[in-house]
DNA sequence: TAGATTGTTAATCGATTAACAATC
DNA sequence: TAGATTGTTAATCGATTAACAATC
Protein backbone atom coordinates (compact mmCIF):
# COMPACT_ATOMS: atom_id res chain seq x y z
CA UNK A 1 0.00 0.00 0.00
CA UNK A 2 2.20 2.71 -0.96
CA UNK A 3 1.20 5.57 -1.73
CA UNK A 4 3.13 8.36 -0.88
CA UNK A 5 4.61 9.99 -3.81
CA UNK A 6 8.40 9.34 -3.27
CA UNK A 7 11.42 11.10 -4.82
CA UNK A 8 13.40 9.55 -8.00
CA UNK A 9 16.47 9.99 -9.39
CA UNK A 10 16.72 10.68 -13.13
CA UNK A 11 17.95 7.37 -13.27
CA UNK A 12 15.35 6.39 -11.52
CA UNK A 13 12.96 7.49 -14.38
CA UNK A 14 15.23 6.23 -16.86
CA UNK A 15 14.95 2.59 -15.62
CA UNK A 16 10.89 3.12 -15.10
CA UNK A 17 10.97 3.29 -19.08
CA UNK A 18 12.84 -0.11 -19.41
CA UNK A 19 10.97 -1.58 -17.25
CA UNK A 20 8.01 -0.31 -19.34
CA UNK A 21 9.52 -2.19 -22.61
CA UNK A 22 10.35 -5.07 -20.67
CA UNK A 23 6.53 -4.95 -19.31
CA UNK A 24 5.25 -4.89 -22.81
CA UNK A 25 7.08 -7.74 -23.54
CA UNK A 26 5.98 -9.61 -21.38
CA UNK A 27 2.07 -9.15 -21.45
CA UNK A 28 2.34 -10.18 -25.06
CA UNK A 29 3.66 -13.11 -24.22
CA UNK A 30 0.52 -13.66 -21.43
CA UNK A 31 2.30 -13.10 -18.46
CA UNK A 32 -0.53 -11.95 -15.76
CA UNK A 33 1.44 -10.79 -13.07
CA UNK A 34 5.24 -9.62 -12.36
CA UNK A 35 7.31 -9.27 -9.47
CA UNK A 36 10.01 -6.51 -8.84
CA UNK A 37 12.56 -9.47 -8.47
CA UNK A 38 11.45 -10.87 -12.18
CA UNK A 39 11.87 -7.33 -13.69
CA UNK A 40 15.31 -7.02 -11.65
CA UNK A 41 16.83 -10.85 -13.11
CA UNK A 42 15.46 -9.69 -16.62
CA UNK A 43 17.47 -6.30 -16.96
CA UNK A 44 20.47 -7.56 -14.67
CA UNK A 45 19.83 -4.72 -11.49
CA UNK A 46 19.10 -5.07 -7.79
CA UNK A 47 15.78 -6.29 -7.16
CA UNK A 48 15.51 -3.65 -4.08
CA UNK A 49 16.20 -0.60 -6.30
CA UNK A 50 13.46 -2.12 -9.26
CA UNK A 51 11.38 -2.18 -6.13
CA UNK A 52 11.95 1.40 -4.91
CA UNK A 53 11.98 2.80 -8.97
CA UNK A 54 8.36 0.96 -8.78
CA UNK A 55 7.40 2.05 -5.16
CA UNK A 56 7.97 5.80 -6.50
CA UNK A 57 4.78 5.42 -9.09
CA UNK A 58 2.94 4.77 -6.26
CA UNK A 59 1.00 1.61 -7.22
CA UNK A 60 0.28 -1.28 -4.06
CA UNK A 61 1.81 -4.77 -4.96
CA UNK A 62 0.90 -7.74 -3.30
CA UNK A 63 3.39 -9.68 -0.98
CA UNK A 64 4.64 -13.52 -2.93
CA UNK A 65 2.77 -12.22 -6.14
CA UNK A 66 3.94 -9.46 -7.06
CA UNK A 67 1.91 -6.65 -9.14
CA UNK A 68 -0.23 -7.12 -11.85
CA UNK A 69 1.12 -6.96 -15.50
CA UNK A 70 -1.34 -4.39 -17.16
CA UNK A 71 -1.85 -2.31 -14.06
CA UNK A 72 1.22 -1.67 -13.49
CA UNK A 73 2.23 -1.04 -17.52
CA UNK A 74 -0.42 1.61 -16.87
CA UNK A 75 0.59 3.33 -13.77
CA UNK A 76 4.16 3.77 -15.26
CA UNK A 77 2.88 5.18 -17.81
CA UNK A 78 0.44 7.51 -15.58
CA UNK A 79 3.70 8.13 -13.75
CA UNK A 80 5.99 9.46 -16.55
CA UNK A 81 2.97 11.14 -18.16
CA UNK A 82 2.81 9.16 -21.17
CA UNK A 83 -0.91 9.17 -21.17
CA UNK A 84 -1.15 13.04 -21.60
CA UNK A 85 0.16 13.80 -24.46
CA UNK A 86 1.74 17.04 -25.23
CA UNK A 87 2.14 18.75 -28.52
CA UNK A 88 5.76 19.91 -29.53
CA UNK A 89 7.45 21.91 -32.12
CA UNK A 90 10.73 20.73 -33.77
CA UNK A 91 13.63 23.20 -34.89
CA UNK A 92 16.24 22.20 -37.35
CA UNK A 93 14.74 20.01 -40.42
CA UNK A 94 17.91 18.40 -41.14
CA UNK A 95 19.15 14.99 -40.84
CA UNK A 96 18.87 14.30 -37.27
CA UNK A 97 15.60 16.44 -37.50
CA UNK A 98 13.94 14.79 -39.82
CA UNK A 99 14.99 11.07 -38.15
CA UNK A 100 13.10 12.41 -35.09
CA UNK A 101 10.34 13.25 -36.75
CA UNK A 102 9.49 9.69 -38.16
CA UNK A 103 9.29 8.42 -34.76
CA UNK A 104 6.18 7.22 -34.59
CA UNK A 105 6.25 5.93 -31.29
CA UNK A 106 6.89 9.46 -29.33
CA UNK A 107 3.24 9.84 -29.82
CA UNK A 108 2.38 6.60 -27.26
CA UNK A 109 4.79 8.28 -25.05
CA UNK A 110 3.25 11.60 -24.21
CA UNK A 111 5.17 13.21 -27.05
CA UNK A 112 3.65 14.61 -30.45
CA UNK A 113 5.18 17.17 -32.45
CA UNK A 114 3.47 19.34 -34.35
CA UNK A 115 5.13 21.60 -36.50
CA UNK A 116 8.67 22.19 -37.92
CA UNK A 117 10.63 25.63 -37.88
CA UNK A 118 13.56 25.83 -40.32
CA UNK A 119 15.73 28.75 -41.67
CA UNK A 120 16.37 26.96 -45.15
CA UNK A 121 13.98 28.99 -47.62
CA UNK A 122 13.85 25.82 -50.06
CA UNK A 123 12.84 23.40 -46.73
CA UNK A 124 9.90 26.25 -45.20
CA UNK A 125 6.44 25.54 -46.75
CA UNK A 126 7.20 22.08 -47.59
CA UNK A 127 5.65 19.18 -45.25
CA UNK A 128 8.40 16.37 -43.59
CA UNK A 129 6.29 12.96 -42.12
CA UNK A 130 2.81 15.31 -42.53
CA UNK A 131 4.32 17.98 -40.74
CA UNK A 132 4.43 21.39 -42.51
CA UNK A 133 8.02 23.41 -41.78
CA UNK A 134 8.07 26.79 -41.27
CA UNK A 135 10.43 30.00 -40.39
CA UNK A 136 11.65 30.30 -37.21
CA UNK A 137 10.40 33.25 -37.01
CA UNK A 138 6.82 32.18 -36.33
CA UNK A 139 7.87 30.14 -33.52
CA UNK A 140 6.65 31.96 -30.44
CA UNK A 141 3.12 33.31 -31.74
CA UNK A 142 2.55 29.61 -32.60
CA UNK A 143 3.73 27.71 -29.59
CA UNK A 144 1.97 30.34 -27.52
CA UNK A 145 -1.52 29.94 -29.70
CA UNK A 146 -1.43 26.56 -29.42
CA UNK A 147 0.17 26.75 -25.71
CA UNK A 148 2.44 24.13 -26.68
CA UNK A 149 5.19 24.01 -23.73
CA UNK A 150 7.58 21.28 -25.29
CA UNK A 151 10.36 21.74 -27.79
CA UNK A 152 12.72 19.99 -29.58
CA UNK A 153 16.16 21.46 -30.57
CA UNK A 154 17.83 19.54 -33.78
CA UNK A 155 19.79 22.84 -35.16
CA UNK A 156 23.24 22.75 -35.74
CA UNK A 157 25.16 24.33 -32.63
CA UNK A 158 25.68 27.89 -33.98
CA UNK A 159 21.74 28.40 -33.84
CA UNK A 160 20.86 26.68 -30.87
CA UNK A 161 21.13 29.32 -28.50
CA UNK A 162 18.90 31.66 -30.31
CA UNK A 163 16.37 28.78 -31.34
CA UNK A 164 16.29 28.36 -27.32
CA UNK A 165 15.70 31.73 -26.81
CA UNK A 166 12.63 31.93 -29.33
CA UNK A 167 11.29 29.03 -27.52
CA UNK A 168 11.31 30.17 -24.58
CA UNK A 169 9.66 33.27 -25.96
CA UNK A 170 6.58 31.03 -27.01
CA UNK A 171 6.20 30.07 -23.87
CA UNK A 172 8.21 26.59 -24.53
CA UNK A 173 8.73 24.75 -20.52
CA UNK A 174 10.96 21.84 -21.42
CA UNK A 175 13.55 21.51 -24.27
CA UNK A 176 15.19 18.40 -25.37
CA UNK A 177 18.37 19.55 -27.07
CA UNK A 178 19.94 17.89 -29.24
CA UNK A 179 22.83 20.15 -30.45
CA UNK A 180 26.04 20.27 -29.28
CA UNK A 181 26.07 23.65 -27.22
CA UNK A 182 24.89 24.15 -23.49
CA UNK A 183 21.96 26.57 -23.59
CA UNK A 184 21.48 28.90 -20.96
CA UNK A 185 17.84 29.47 -20.19
CA UNK A 186 15.76 30.65 -16.70
CA UNK A 187 15.51 28.72 -14.18
CA UNK A 188 11.57 27.73 -14.97
CA UNK A 189 12.70 25.91 -18.02
CA UNK A 190 13.41 22.13 -18.33
CA UNK A 191 16.49 21.32 -20.43
CA UNK A 192 17.36 17.56 -21.13
CA UNK A 193 20.79 17.70 -23.32
CA UNK A 194 21.22 14.45 -25.63
CA UNK A 195 24.37 15.47 -26.88
CA UNK A 196 25.98 12.83 -28.91
CA UNK A 197 29.69 13.98 -28.67
CA UNK A 198 29.42 14.04 -24.43
CA UNK A 199 28.25 10.69 -25.02
CA UNK A 200 30.57 9.72 -27.43
CA UNK A 201 33.77 11.18 -24.65
CA UNK A 202 32.77 8.06 -22.09
CA UNK A 203 32.74 5.48 -24.72
CA UNK A 204 35.90 6.54 -26.58
CA UNK A 205 37.40 6.37 -23.12
CA UNK A 206 36.25 3.07 -21.84
CA UNK A 207 37.09 1.49 -24.70
CA UNK A 208 40.94 2.96 -24.66
CA UNK A 209 41.25 2.17 -21.17
CA UNK A 210 39.70 -1.66 -21.77
CA UNK A 211 41.99 -2.32 -24.52
CA UNK A 212 45.08 -1.10 -22.96
CA UNK A 213 43.87 -3.43 -19.98
CA UNK A 214 44.01 -6.10 -22.46
CA UNK A 215 47.30 -5.43 -23.83
CA UNK A 216 48.67 -5.02 -20.53
CA UNK A 217 46.83 -8.73 -19.39
CA UNK A 218 48.51 -10.32 -22.80
CA UNK A 219 51.74 -9.05 -22.30
CA UNK A 220 52.37 -10.14 -18.47
CA UNK A 221 51.38 -13.37 -19.68
CA UNK A 222 53.72 -13.12 -22.99
CA UNK A 223 56.67 -11.78 -21.36
CA UNK A 224 57.98 -14.22 -18.75
CA UNK A 225 57.64 -17.07 -21.38
CA UNK A 226 60.21 -19.14 -21.70
CA UNK A 227 59.06 -21.39 -24.74
CA UNK A 228 57.08 -18.38 -26.47
CA UNK A 229 55.95 -20.77 -29.12
CA UNK A 230 53.49 -22.40 -26.65
CA UNK A 231 51.57 -18.84 -25.90
CA UNK A 232 51.59 -18.00 -29.49
CA UNK A 233 48.26 -18.04 -29.86
CA UNK A 234 47.45 -15.55 -27.50
CA UNK A 235 49.95 -12.81 -28.26
CA UNK A 236 48.72 -12.11 -31.48
CA UNK A 237 49.47 -8.70 -31.20
CA UNK B 1 51.66 18.82 -10.41
CA UNK B 2 48.83 16.54 -10.51
CA UNK B 3 50.54 13.46 -12.36
CA UNK B 4 48.04 10.75 -10.64
CA UNK B 5 45.79 9.53 -12.66
CA UNK B 6 42.90 9.55 -10.76
CA UNK B 7 38.93 7.75 -10.66
CA UNK B 8 36.19 9.62 -12.66
CA UNK B 9 32.28 8.95 -13.06
CA UNK B 10 31.01 8.64 -16.18
CA UNK B 11 29.09 12.23 -15.45
CA UNK B 12 32.92 13.53 -15.20
CA UNK B 13 34.32 12.38 -18.55
CA UNK B 14 30.50 14.07 -19.92
CA UNK B 15 31.52 17.16 -18.67
CA UNK B 16 34.96 17.05 -19.83
CA UNK B 17 33.52 17.20 -23.36
CA UNK B 18 31.26 19.91 -22.50
CA UNK B 19 34.68 21.69 -21.03
CA UNK B 20 36.37 20.80 -24.60
CA UNK B 21 33.43 22.46 -26.58
CA UNK B 22 33.72 26.02 -24.22
CA UNK B 23 37.74 25.79 -24.30
CA UNK B 24 37.71 25.60 -28.48
CA UNK B 25 35.32 28.69 -28.23
CA UNK B 26 37.79 30.42 -26.18
CA UNK B 27 40.58 29.25 -28.10
CA UNK B 28 39.11 30.90 -31.42
CA UNK B 29 38.44 34.41 -29.00
CA UNK B 30 42.46 33.97 -28.30
CA UNK B 31 42.48 33.76 -24.80
CA UNK B 32 45.86 32.04 -23.75
CA UNK B 33 44.82 30.55 -20.44
CA UNK B 34 41.65 29.46 -18.33
CA UNK B 35 41.04 28.34 -15.00
CA UNK B 36 38.06 26.18 -13.23
CA UNK B 37 36.93 28.71 -11.94
CA UNK B 38 36.13 30.52 -15.49
CA UNK B 39 34.90 27.22 -16.83
CA UNK B 40 32.79 26.89 -13.60
CA UNK B 41 31.28 30.44 -14.55
CA UNK B 42 30.42 29.53 -18.22
CA UNK B 43 28.61 26.40 -17.03
CA UNK B 44 27.04 27.15 -14.05
CA UNK B 45 29.17 24.29 -12.22
CA UNK B 46 30.88 24.23 -8.90
CA UNK B 47 34.60 25.36 -9.19
CA UNK B 48 35.69 22.72 -7.63
CA UNK B 49 34.05 20.16 -9.75
CA UNK B 50 35.32 21.26 -12.39
CA UNK B 51 39.14 21.37 -10.60
CA UNK B 52 38.53 17.56 -9.94
CA UNK B 53 37.29 16.96 -13.68
CA UNK B 54 40.59 18.70 -15.06
CA UNK B 55 42.69 16.92 -12.35
CA UNK B 56 41.48 13.43 -13.60
CA UNK B 57 43.47 14.08 -17.12
CA UNK B 58 46.79 14.47 -14.84
CA UNK B 59 47.69 17.95 -16.30
CA UNK B 60 49.32 20.51 -13.88
CA UNK B 61 48.34 24.09 -13.86
CA UNK B 62 49.37 26.88 -12.08
CA UNK B 63 47.85 28.64 -9.13
CA UNK B 64 46.59 32.17 -9.58
CA UNK B 65 46.70 31.95 -13.53
CA UNK B 66 45.40 28.73 -14.37
CA UNK B 67 46.11 26.11 -17.30
CA UNK B 68 47.23 27.28 -21.05
CA UNK B 69 44.26 26.53 -22.75
CA UNK B 70 45.69 24.79 -25.83
CA UNK B 71 47.16 22.71 -24.15
CA UNK B 72 44.38 21.96 -21.72
CA UNK B 73 42.65 21.20 -24.84
CA UNK B 74 44.93 18.91 -25.64
CA UNK B 75 44.94 16.85 -22.50
CA UNK B 76 41.29 16.31 -22.56
CA UNK B 77 41.77 14.99 -25.95
CA UNK B 78 44.30 12.68 -25.07
CA UNK B 79 42.59 11.84 -22.06
CA UNK B 80 39.15 11.28 -23.96
CA UNK B 81 41.13 8.42 -26.44
CA UNK B 82 39.88 11.46 -29.64
CA UNK B 83 43.33 11.69 -30.77
CA UNK B 84 43.35 7.97 -30.98
CA UNK B 85 41.26 7.30 -33.91
CA UNK B 86 39.22 4.13 -33.79
CA UNK B 87 37.32 2.78 -36.75
CA UNK B 88 33.66 1.22 -36.21
CA UNK B 89 31.07 -0.17 -38.01
CA UNK B 90 27.49 0.85 -37.82
CA UNK B 91 24.45 -1.13 -38.00
CA UNK B 92 21.26 -0.15 -39.36
CA UNK B 93 20.90 2.00 -42.51
CA UNK B 94 17.69 4.07 -42.00
CA UNK B 95 17.03 7.72 -40.97
CA UNK B 96 18.66 7.53 -37.61
CA UNK B 97 22.05 5.68 -39.41
CA UNK B 98 22.25 7.87 -42.09
CA UNK B 99 21.89 11.17 -40.18
CA UNK B 100 24.89 9.54 -38.13
CA UNK B 101 27.09 8.50 -41.14
CA UNK B 102 26.58 12.56 -41.48
CA UNK B 103 27.81 13.35 -38.33
CA UNK B 104 31.51 14.81 -39.76
CA UNK B 105 32.73 15.79 -36.16
CA UNK B 106 32.97 12.05 -35.03
CA UNK B 107 36.17 11.60 -36.99
CA UNK B 108 37.77 14.33 -34.78
CA UNK B 109 36.22 13.14 -31.89
CA UNK B 110 38.06 9.26 -32.37
CA UNK B 111 35.51 7.45 -33.99
CA UNK B 112 35.46 7.13 -37.55
CA UNK B 113 32.61 5.02 -39.31
CA UNK B 114 34.33 2.80 -42.09
CA UNK B 115 30.95 0.29 -42.97
CA UNK B 116 27.22 0.20 -42.76
CA UNK B 117 25.85 -3.27 -42.48
CA UNK B 118 21.34 -3.71 -43.41
CA UNK B 119 19.37 -6.06 -44.05
CA UNK B 120 17.66 -4.72 -46.84
CA UNK B 121 18.51 -5.68 -50.35
CA UNK B 122 17.53 -2.13 -51.86
CA UNK B 123 20.54 -0.56 -49.65
CA UNK B 124 22.87 -3.11 -49.83
CA UNK B 125 25.24 -2.48 -52.30
CA UNK B 126 24.74 1.22 -52.53
CA UNK B 127 26.74 3.86 -50.79
CA UNK B 128 25.85 6.72 -48.23
CA UNK B 129 27.49 9.21 -47.32
CA UNK B 130 30.49 7.55 -48.86
CA UNK B 131 29.90 4.81 -47.21
CA UNK B 132 29.17 1.24 -48.53
CA UNK B 133 26.52 -0.61 -47.05
CA UNK B 134 27.11 -4.90 -46.73
CA UNK B 135 24.65 -7.91 -45.62
CA UNK B 136 25.21 -8.00 -41.79
CA UNK B 137 26.48 -11.47 -42.24
CA UNK B 138 29.12 -10.03 -43.52
CA UNK B 139 29.96 -8.18 -40.37
CA UNK B 140 31.70 -10.43 -38.04
CA UNK B 141 34.70 -11.42 -40.85
CA UNK B 142 34.70 -7.75 -41.98
CA UNK B 143 35.15 -6.34 -38.32
CA UNK B 144 37.34 -9.13 -37.59
CA UNK B 145 39.71 -8.75 -40.60
CA UNK B 146 39.68 -5.29 -40.28
CA UNK B 147 40.47 -5.28 -36.34
CA UNK B 148 37.49 -3.46 -35.40
CA UNK B 149 36.51 -2.69 -32.04
CA UNK B 150 33.83 0.06 -31.93
CA UNK B 151 30.04 -0.73 -33.11
CA UNK B 152 27.03 1.58 -33.31
CA UNK B 153 23.31 0.13 -33.22
CA UNK B 154 20.96 1.81 -35.36
CA UNK B 155 18.41 -0.96 -35.94
CA UNK B 156 15.21 -1.15 -34.55
CA UNK B 157 14.56 -2.50 -31.83
CA UNK B 158 13.84 -6.11 -32.98
CA UNK B 159 17.32 -6.66 -34.86
CA UNK B 160 19.09 -5.32 -31.89
CA UNK B 161 20.37 -8.36 -30.00
CA UNK B 162 20.91 -10.39 -33.48
CA UNK B 163 23.15 -7.39 -34.35
CA UNK B 164 25.10 -7.02 -30.70
CA UNK B 165 25.56 -10.61 -31.03
CA UNK B 166 27.11 -10.41 -34.59
CA UNK B 167 29.35 -7.58 -33.77
CA UNK B 168 30.60 -9.32 -30.67
CA UNK B 169 31.41 -12.35 -32.83
CA UNK B 170 33.22 -9.81 -34.80
CA UNK B 171 35.26 -8.37 -31.86
CA UNK B 172 33.80 -5.27 -31.23
CA UNK B 173 34.71 -4.33 -27.71
CA UNK B 174 32.27 -1.04 -27.21
CA UNK B 175 28.69 -0.74 -28.39
CA UNK B 176 26.75 2.16 -29.06
CA UNK B 177 23.36 0.98 -29.21
CA UNK B 178 20.67 3.36 -30.36
CA UNK B 179 17.88 1.04 -30.68
CA UNK B 180 15.29 1.06 -27.81
CA UNK B 181 16.69 -2.70 -26.56
CA UNK B 182 18.45 -3.96 -23.69
CA UNK B 183 21.28 -5.59 -24.67
CA UNK B 184 23.02 -9.17 -23.72
CA UNK B 185 26.86 -9.21 -24.08
CA UNK B 186 29.80 -10.73 -22.61
CA UNK B 187 31.38 -8.81 -19.62
CA UNK B 188 33.89 -7.09 -21.30
CA UNK B 189 31.79 -5.79 -24.02
CA UNK B 190 31.07 -2.11 -22.86
CA UNK B 191 27.55 -0.51 -23.59
CA UNK B 192 26.82 3.07 -23.65
CA UNK B 193 23.02 2.89 -24.06
CA UNK B 194 21.62 6.08 -26.05
CA UNK B 195 17.55 5.20 -25.69
CA UNK B 196 15.60 8.29 -26.89
CA UNK B 197 12.24 6.72 -24.94
CA UNK B 198 14.15 6.27 -21.80
CA UNK B 199 15.68 10.39 -21.94
CA UNK B 200 11.83 11.29 -23.26
CA UNK B 201 10.50 9.49 -19.87
CA UNK B 202 12.64 11.90 -17.85
CA UNK B 203 11.51 14.73 -19.53
CA UNK B 204 7.85 13.97 -19.55
CA UNK B 205 7.98 13.50 -16.65
CA UNK B 206 9.23 16.32 -15.48
CA UNK B 207 7.43 18.69 -17.54
CA UNK B 208 3.96 17.14 -16.28
CA UNK B 209 5.30 18.19 -12.62
CA UNK B 210 6.53 21.67 -13.45
CA UNK B 211 3.04 22.70 -14.92
CA UNK B 212 1.30 20.63 -12.28
CA UNK B 213 3.29 22.70 -9.63
CA UNK B 214 2.44 25.86 -11.84
CA UNK B 215 -1.33 25.30 -12.33
CA UNK B 216 -1.60 24.94 -8.25
CA UNK B 217 0.48 28.18 -7.50
CA UNK B 218 -1.60 29.85 -10.12
CA UNK B 219 -4.60 28.04 -8.11
CA UNK B 220 -3.50 29.69 -5.01
CA UNK B 221 -3.32 32.86 -6.27
CA UNK B 222 -6.88 33.29 -7.09
CA UNK B 223 -8.69 30.46 -5.40
CA UNK B 224 -8.79 33.19 -2.18
CA UNK B 225 -9.53 36.20 -4.46
CA UNK B 226 -12.91 38.22 -3.63
CA UNK B 227 -12.86 40.18 -7.10
CA UNK B 228 -12.10 38.04 -9.98
CA UNK B 229 -11.33 40.43 -11.94
CA UNK B 230 -8.33 42.09 -10.45
CA UNK B 231 -6.46 38.76 -11.29
CA UNK B 232 -8.08 37.65 -14.32
CA UNK B 233 -4.41 37.88 -16.34
CA UNK B 234 -2.86 35.68 -13.97
CA UNK B 235 -5.47 32.83 -14.26
CA UNK B 236 -6.08 32.62 -17.79
CA UNK B 237 -6.34 28.47 -17.54
C1' DT C 1 1.62 -23.48 6.91
C1' DA C 2 5.97 -22.21 4.57
C1' DG C 3 8.12 -19.34 1.68
C1' DA C 4 8.49 -15.68 -1.51
C1' DT C 5 7.75 -10.95 -2.03
C1' DT C 6 6.37 -6.41 -0.59
C1' DG C 7 7.11 -1.99 1.85
C1' DT C 8 10.27 0.46 4.48
C1' DT C 9 14.07 1.57 7.22
C1' DA C 10 19.11 1.38 7.90
C1' DA C 11 23.86 0.84 6.00
C1' DT C 12 26.86 1.49 2.36
C1' DC C 13 28.79 3.52 -1.32
C1' DG C 14 30.19 7.06 -4.44
C1' DA C 15 29.87 11.61 -6.22
C1' DT C 16 29.57 16.38 -5.26
C1' DT C 17 30.70 20.27 -2.52
C1' DA C 18 33.34 22.73 0.85
C1' DA C 19 37.58 23.95 2.98
C1' DC C 20 42.25 25.24 3.13
C1' DA C 21 47.27 25.09 2.86
C1' DA C 22 50.61 25.74 -0.86
C1' DT C 23 52.06 28.76 -4.45
C1' DC C 24 52.69 31.67 -8.36
C1' DT D 1 53.36 41.71 -1.50
C1' DA D 2 48.39 40.51 -1.86
C1' DG D 3 45.20 37.81 -3.83
C1' DA D 4 43.49 34.42 -6.86
C1' DT D 5 43.90 29.76 -8.05
C1' DT D 6 45.69 25.12 -7.73
C1' DG D 7 45.94 20.49 -5.57
C1' DT D 8 44.09 17.76 -2.10
C1' DT D 9 41.77 16.38 1.90
C1' DA D 10 37.49 16.40 4.63
C1' DA D 11 32.39 17.01 4.92
C1' DT D 12 28.12 16.59 2.83
C1' DC D 13 24.79 14.86 0.10
C1' DG D 14 22.14 11.59 -2.45
C1' DA D 15 21.61 7.23 -4.63
C1' DT D 16 22.18 2.40 -4.31
C1' DT D 17 22.21 -1.73 -1.71
C1' DA D 18 21.18 -4.53 2.23
C1' DA D 19 18.18 -6.02 5.81
C1' DC D 20 14.00 -7.42 7.78
C1' DA D 21 9.31 -7.31 9.63
C1' DA D 22 4.70 -7.66 7.59
C1' DT D 23 1.82 -10.36 4.72
C1' DC D 24 -0.44 -12.93 1.19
Amino acid sequence: MALQPRNISDAGLRRLAAYHKVLQEMLLAGTPTVSATGIARVLALEPSQVRKDIEATGIAGKPKVGYPLAVLIRWIEDFLGWNNTKQAVLAGAGSLGSALLGYQKFRQLGMDIVAVFDNDPLKVGRTIHGKQVFFPDKLPSFALGAHIHLGVIATPASAAQATADLMVAGGIRALWNFAPAHLRVPDFVVVRNEDLYDSLASLTYKLEKRMAAERKAAAEVCAPVESAVVLLDACTW
